[in-house]
DNA sequence: CATATATTTCGAGAATTGTCAATATGTGAA
DNA sequence: TTCACATATTGACAATTCTCGAAATATATG
């Protein structure tokens, strides 16, 4: 139901994962086009592969990899599999909701 | 100038801290009467003494005290000492910039 | 000054997190 | 099936955080 206001402090409590949040703000000004999987576009609005997003952090695939589950595993990613890729977006009910449960209870 | 994102997001990644802060909104409600300090009751609206805090928080002293000074660092609470008690209060301001920060930048 | 109280600081061990390389798994292509 | 690529998982070690008790500091009072 609601947030996990601990877990989402702590996805939130590391540079990295707090820029590859931005940087799925504006994914084609941050990112190549994700031309990899070309079946499925309808649902793929916005998504990143791992890949993509490794290369911009300049971290290692592992780590970005764990990074990325940390911020899903939170709520403020989705993830979705096409073929060998895997997308991450924002999830921006759960961000919309962590807004306000700090404007209104914290 | 601005928040600190990552300081405030470490802070608020721990149950009590985030207690403690939900307790401050309503100190009359969650604390003994702070008679302490009677002296200089103007500034202190609110605010409320490491004791008081730790009672409740059922922590050592020493802990309870290393999370006020987290909270604090990161700009969430502000602090008074008056005499022998310091009294921990929260900032607002900072409050409303967080929730400001999440709503529009993050 | 000597003592008692409130708080902070210090030192330490346990628990968690950061980060990588190596390995495993899943998938598409040849 | 075999290979190559994308991603995930595992194992390891370093760094950070949690939490305490002990010691130090500040302040009020006898």
């Amino acid at each position: 139901m609601g947030i996990d206001m601990i877990e989402i402090s702590k996805a939130l409590s590391n540079e990295t994962r707090l820029n590859i949040l931005k940087w799925l703000k504006s994914p084609e000004e941050n990112f190549p086009p994700q031309g990899g999987c070309l079946s499925e576009p309808v649902d793929l609005k916005g998504g990143v592969c791992v890949s993509s997003i490794q290369a911009k952090a300049n971290l290692s695939p592992s780590t970005v990899s764990n990074y990325l589950d940390t911020l899903q595993r939170s709520g403020l990613l989705l993830s979705e599999r096409h073929g060998k890729w895997t997308y991450y977006r924002r999830n921006e009910e759960t961000i919309r909701a962590l807004a306000k449960f700090v404007k209104e209870e914290l």
